[in-house]
DNA sequence: GATTAATTTAACCAAGTGGTCAAATATAAG
DNA sequence: CTTATATTTGACCACTTGGTTAAATTAATC
């Protein structure tokens, strides 16, 4: 009852998926919804209760979507390199596949922040783990002391927001979709270079 | 009658700039609008005509806010270090006066991203100018061969995406309002720092 | 001070919104 | 086959939305 459940949930669920994703909370219509479902509008309010319900499922599954097993990567033993680029080339594998993912969960997020706390426990890494680990690093001598606050923020700015301001760099540069494409793939080098260039001890 | 105007137009205008940038287009509302400058719905329809006119407006106003003289920073003749560490505080100092602007401008060229053609013109620095800029850098060897794309990228991203993703940051990390503000204040160095490192001919 | 024009308002409207409901259809159980 | 149950639909509703209009008020002009 909440994880197969019948086809018409999962196809209204995949449609609904794509407009909110697509349009955001304010912008989509449950009739758009409806129509991209091919059924009926009366049908989405049998399933799911309101727009606000549906949007809540979708907000949820995106959101894991999103903040994959970061966990998973960051507890492992593996040095500290393969970790940032591993890292980063997840992230730019799903956000390859869900370009829209990202504006929307910021956005989404901007609009209303306290739905943070409804579902940052699924993925939440805790900020003490890292600090641990970047601690661990500096003492063995393999990292310079850094705040964790800013290596995560460099890490995420420089892998996520490409995606955000798509457009703008698009134009700006005057890349296609095809060099956009190729751009983002020269980053799975570049990005990690960066960040860890930025921690290495100081020579 | 396009600049300074009547007293009502400039409240009107602030009004629905700030309502616009915290709710987005398809959030606000224009009875809002006409609250918050505490004044009667008609009266909006009677300077600005539509919400479409009046959202143009604001946008406009907003999208110069948020691309300021880039030009005028990259044309000068100063050493390349010093023009990144101009650009990166200008542009902090922008995003901190105007928290809601960087998410409000790339949501809603997301949803309507041929906006930004009417909008380029105004800024848009041309790409063949940065490119030569960075091409006479590699020259004199002081610089190593880099795309622009991704030089461009990292430095929008590192300063710009920590205000678009400040609520999931505040939470990851824990920091509160006062101590996001230091953090702003630390990527100052942090930013051209790393920038500037990646940059650096290999020794 | 009278008259004209600009500004502001209350009341109103048509279209669109999320949501409901009773009837119709398909499916399952006996 | 019949009955009960789950699924799907068309018609409908109350409310919100952007937008209009005619009247009222204020400001400007003579």
């Amino acid at each position: 009852m909440t994880e197969l459940d019948s086809n018409t949930e999962k196809l209204i669920f995949r449609a609904a998926r794509k407009i909110f994703t697509m349009k955001g909370y304010d912008g989509a219509r449950m009739q758009e919804i409806a129509d991209e479902a091919g059924i009926n509008k009366a049908l989405l309010h049998y399933y799911f209760r309101s727009k606000d319900k549906l949007f809540e499922g979708v907000f949820r599954d995106v959101f894991r979507t999103f903040f994959p097993g970061i966990k998973s990567i960051l507890v492992t033993d593996r040095p500290i390199d393969e970790k940032i680029k591993l890292l980063v080339n997840q992230y730019l594998d799903i956000l390859s596949g869900n370009p829209d993912v990202a504006g929307f969960i910021f956005h989404e997020l901007r609009m209303n922040p306290q739905r943070l706390a409804g579902n940052i426990r699924d993925i939440v890494i805790d900020a003490r783990e890292i600090r641990q680990m970047i601690q661990t690093e500096v003492e063995k001598g393999a990292i310079r002391p850094v705040r964790m606050e800013h290596l995560i923020a460099n890490l995420i700015s420089m892998t996520v927001f490409p995606f955000i301001s798509k457009p703008v760099l698009m134009s700006l540069t005057g890349m296609d979709e095809p060099q956009f494409a190729q751009f983002i793939e020269e980053r799975r080098k570049i990005i990690p270079e960066i960040i860890i260039q930025s921690i290495k001890p100081t020579a």
